[in-house]
DNA sequence: GATGGTCATAGGAGACCCCTATGACTAGAC
DNA sequence: GTCTAGTCATAGGGGTCTCCTATGACCATC
């Protein structure tokens, strides 16, 4: 779905930022490297568009009407988000002369590693960290192989010839749309069995969280079932689309989920007798980790896991 | 400070978003309404600024690589704050049909009020809800005169022809930047009177959150003290960025603060004899306020106030 | 092999943005 | 009073970017 087209333009809503804090259009322009008039008519392009006004042009500077208050207290958040995506992005371009090069697996990598180089960054300044997201198999690969440093895997099992720790949990959820026939089960009298029959949306064969699912639907019913109404999809994104339209029972990690269970666009489905935790481990090769990915450890397991 | 200039093209990182869920390049274009070949362009030079490869184009669609579906996850939030700023700025326009006109002073348009029509309106599909912002004087005035329907105050004080309702509480903080003197003395031992010689950042006289703490601080002492080294600010942003840029002591509500303190940037200073919490107060003209205000009032008191 | 679906490329039209130069106005200094 | 320093807005021109339509290349399926 597409946003409005003026809520887009994230330089000229951080522009206004600039002006807020400041107190004048020209100290922001020089603030963002543009020039006044330049950064003069984004704003008062901003304001047409928006239809409220948000600035009180004085001949001593400009300050927020009130409701330009509240525009940018919601603006505030945006920018927040975006710096982070900014950063997460800047860690995963791969420089070469990296002192930590880290790999990990898709759900450390999404929601957890951002915030531990947050706070390891703020211990060591100028630190060059690189990052790169791989599936289990090829996290070990590049461990082996010593392009990388320090590893993260959800995988139960690690390989007997790399040093590991458990460095935290991850759960699988089931969720459906709130509408789905289902949600009105969801909270008890639902069973490993029911899920046979269910219309299942899972990520394809080979990834982490299918085989962790398919191991603990076998775990519970003591055989290996068969699936007979699986869709396999090619992302989480494509899942929870396809779970949101009311496509069927989705698989995917309980993080991926926590923003639609929050918005109450999804439901999870708790299911008494299946087991869907899996251990982060942290991986590396020979004796022990290198000083900093040592302290990248202490430092995950320190840290509160959201969960 | 600019952001990176490959994040601020919000509707491409939303395409991204399309793409993901569709898993095709065209299905995400027409989502968007652009062409197919403007969706593929945006999407390759987007890959290209990034640095990183997002997409496997097949003949069958497009997936994420595993770095892709990282940077999806990290954009989610961004878009999210975007969509719930679209939604403020959409409520700020007046619209004059509406079925209930809300008018609300600062703190609680900005940070309770998006929330609150939130999930009004999950309730009330396409309800024509326009709020403004405005201090509570003017508040007052817009709910006498049948300007609006529901007001929201936050000063202790409710003219007395109105109706009210207390629906929540608002706390003022005293905040400094890390590095500064005083910070270290953050958690006890500071009282009243050492506020007097500080170098007080507060908003321009007439606005209610100055007149809280004027108040509470001639309350703590017993008479209204001289403020020597006080400088007056037009809004909440301006003195932020001069309290972390070492100018003083910020006097800002504790919910404009709370995101700075959440990363360490900021310090909130305690002081014991000093009584910064007020009451919010909706308020409404004649015997009771209408169904659709007084369901909302409802709503805002059984939700959980994020502090 | 034909068909339907996918994404990429090419060329041209239009919108947008930015910069420099200038004007209009105000507050404070002299 | 007058001058100066500072603010923001407007005008004109150049460059970039983005969009659209049309087309091509490729693959899976029938």
């Amino acid at each position: 779905m597409p946003l409005p087209s003026w809520v887009t333009d994230l330089a000229t809503l951080n522009l206004l930022l600039s002006v807020a804090e400041t107190g004048s259009v020209g100290r922001a322009a020089q603030a963002h490297g543009i020039s006044q008039p330049s950064a003069s008519e984004r704003l008062a392009r901003l304001e047409r568009r928006l239809g409220v006004p948000l600035l009180v042009r004085t001949r001593r500077g400009s300050t927020l009407t009130p409701t330009g208050e509240a525009v940018v207290a919601w603006i505030h958040p945006v920018i927040d988000a975006a710096q982070a995506l900014a950063d997460g992005v800047l860690s995963l371009r791969a420089d070469q002369r990296a002192r930590l090069r880290i790999t990990a697996s898709l759900t450390v990598a999404e929601y957890l590693l951002p915030r531990w180089l947050l706070v390891l960054r703020r211990g060591h300044a100028d630190l060059e960290i690189s990052a790169s997201v791989a599936n289990s198999e090829d996290v070990c690969a590049a461990i082996r192989s010593g392009r990388a440093d320090l590893g993260f895997v959800e995988s139960p099992d690690v390989p007997a010839d790399l040093g590991r720790r458990v460095v935290g949990a991850d759960g699988l959820a089931l969720v459906v749309a709130t509408r789905y026939p289902l949600a009105a089960r969801a909270e008890r009298d639902l069973r490993a069995s029911d899920l046979i029959e269910a219309p299942l949306l899972l990520r394809e064969p080979g990834s982490g969280t299918r085989e962790t699912f398919m191991r603990a639907l076998a775990g519970a019913l003591g055989h290996t079932p068969p699936i007979h109404r699986a869709t396999s999809l090619g992302s989480t994104a494509t899942i929870l689309a396809t779970v949101r339209a009311g496509g069927g029972v989705g698989v995917v990690s309980a993080r991926a989920a926590a923003a639609g269970l929050a918005t109450g666009e999804l439901v999870r489905l708790r299911v008494a007798d299946l087991m869907l935790v899996r251990p982060l481990h942290a991986v590396w090769s020979g004796h022990a980790p290198t000083p900093l990915a040592a302290e990248l450890i202490e430092l995950a397991i320190g840290l509160p896991t959201p969960d």
